[in-house]
RNA sequence: GCGCCUUUAGCUCAGUCGGUAGAGCAGCGGACUUUUAAUCCGUUGGUCCCGGGUUCGAGUCCCGGAGGGCGCACCA
């Protein structure tokens, strides 16, 4: 980096350099007065601004409590400056907390330090309590450090960062100046928290499984690929982790489940991102039925937990009941029901029928009968979905790893939970047959051949697999971001992801 | 991939009919010992996303491009 402050990137407009220039000239002069914020290595935190909220909400306005003294560390995000004392508001992970600064309790030095410290600025305090005449909790501050010196300038104190591409691309200033932004990750963290203490009480272990794949199988979707330079092979980044969660069911560890990060090179939008979080979940002698009450426990604890307590949850404008039970609706019953009828089983369950019914809807033809269903079931049931219902008894056309219905083989025993217009979770039981696996993964080879291109190439070890014995076994898997979406209220994925994809800067 | 919208000071935003580029906040200088979007006085700051074109003259109109957002398509 240059001595005019240059970035080492973006030329910088006057403006911008100036208010640098401006934040290195208080650098300085703190350096010049033995306070180098970036010689200090620790600060002795002994307590956090809700903490303190608590502790002291006893106090009364005007009432000070000097017995006591604290350490604290955070952000400067306001200074006010009124003569011989400043007021500035300081910000750790747990909120906010008024500091006030006196000259005659900091002395001259102190004080003209203080001046030298701004907005952005990291600081550590140490001083007492008391409530301000307006009714603020207030530090009064005895001694003070700077931690570290912010030399960018920080957006407007009012408005925060509205541009979106900049609070993607520089998350840090968003995550700064916006609270709600950390508090949808804060809240993301503690709910997959939860989901991880609520399975691991059901003895399940929390396994992982790679993410660099010869065949990357388990769903259908065009993986990314790269190239392994040890090994001189390439390589799918995974799509799904489905097939060797059930290689663990099969090798007998009866309850594994994973969250962990799938890749799919496709389309990016407000549901969609190319690396994304899943939960995937496998018991052994469980069937559907099983997985779905597991299901409704589970999503109602996540609920309850993001509500405080609710089970009515506010999502774009609706009020969405996650009162239990939730509903449950055949597959081609809720089609035949949105339809008027219009839909039956036999035209659906028929490859020819079935294109039939995308005509009559308008919708493009499809490469393959099940791809036709998804269609169908997408643009005549799911605008219908918003309170949480478990759509059961899929095709098995469309669910190609999927146990057969016992009393009805052209069903399996599968379910999706839709929400809010959305797929949560998709479940089943797990197919085991071997025979019919590789049946299924041939009759998928043919239409891979007739040109559908995210039919994934069969994984003809997970066959053998099988061969071994798999016990009868539920599975499921959840989108992860998309249930954070619902339960933070958030309508586009990248409001969730910490990171989300963007586009590189030419 | 297609359509619509968008890009102006560090940030948030105005900018009329094509006629010298504006405000608030931040910053800088000054006053102020319970303020809190502190207040008051003064003040600096512009690659109007980029490249062409039309015009006496373009932030503004036209063409092309880039980034971003939304919708569609895609996406079990």
């Amino acid at each position: 980096m240059s001595a005019s402050g240059s970035w080492g990137h973006d030329a910088l407009g006057k403006t911008e350099a100036a208010l640098i220039e401006a934040r290195r000239e208080n650098l300085a002069a703190l350096r010049a007065a033995g306070l180098d914020p970036f010689l200090q290595t620790r600060y002795p935190v002994d307590a956090t601004a809700a903490e303190l909220a608590a502790r002291y909400a006893f106090l009364e306005n005007g009432a000070a409590a000097e017995a006591e003294g604290w350490n604290l560390a955070g952000r400067l995000l306001s200074k006010r400056t009124m003569g011989k004392t400043i007021f500035a508001d300081l910000e750790d992970r747990t909120g906010r907390l008024q500091l006030y600064v006196r000259r005659d309790r900091v002395g001259d030095d102190g004080f003209a330090a203080w001046q030298h410290c701004e907005r952005g600025d990291v600081v550590g305090v140490r001083g007492t309590m008391f409530r301000s005449k307006m009714g603020e909790l207030t530090l009064q501050v005895r001694e003070f450090a700077v931690l570290a010196k912010a030399l960018a300038p920080l957006p407007d104190k009012w408005s925060g960062l509205q541009d979106v591409e900049k609070r993607y691309r520089q998350r840090y200033v968003d995550l700064i100046v916006n609270p709600e932004v950390r508090d949808t990750m804060i809240l993301r963290s503690r709910l997959i928290a939860e989901m991880r203490r609520f399975i691991d009480g059901h003895g399940f272990h929390e396994v992982e499984t790679p993410t660099l794949l010869h065949v990357a199988g388990g769903a259908a979707a065009r993986p990314f690929v790269t190239h392994v330079n040890a090994l001189d092979q390439l390589m799918q980044l995974r799509i799904a982790t489905e097939l060797n969660l059930k290689r663990l069911i099969v090798g007998g560890m009866e309850r594994v489940y994973e969250i962990g990060r799938i890749f799919r090179n496709e389309g990016i939008d407000t549901t969609h991102n190319p690396e994304f979080t899943m939960l995937e979940l496998y018991a052994a002698y469980w069937n559907v039925d099983d997985m779905r009450a597991f299901n409704e426990d589970l999503i109602a604890r996540l609920v309850d937990v993001a509500t405080g307590g609710k089970t009515v949850l506010e999502y774009d404008g609706t009020a969405i009941s996650f009162a239990r039970p939730f509903r449950t609706v055949g597959y081609l019953e809720a089609i035949a029901t949105h339809s008027a009828g219009r839909f039956t089983r036999e035209r659906l369950l028929d490859p020819v029928g079935a294109s039939g019914v995308l005509e009559a809807l308008e919708l493009p033809s499809s490469p393959t009968h099940g791809h036709a269903l998804d269609k169908i079931f997408e643009r005549v049931v799911e605008p219908h979905l918003v309170d949480p219902t478990f759509v059961i008894d899929y095709p098995v056309v469309i669910s190609p790893l999927a146990k057969r219905k016992a009393d009805d083989s052209e069903l399996t025993d599968r379910y999706e939970l839709f929400c809010a217009n959305m797929e949560i979770s998709n479940a089943f039981t797990e197919l085991n047959d071997p025979d019919d696996q590789r049946a299924r993964f041939e009759a998928q080879m043919r239409e891979r051949a007739s040109g559908d291109e995210e039919i994934p190439e069969p994984d003809w070890d997970y066959v053998r697999a099988l061969e071994y014995g798999m016990p009868p076994t539920a599975g499921i898997g959840i989108g992860v971001d998309r249930l954070i979406m619902l339960l933070t209220g958030s309508r586009s994925i990248r409001d969730v992801l910490l990171f989300p994809l963007q586009r590189q800067h030419g």
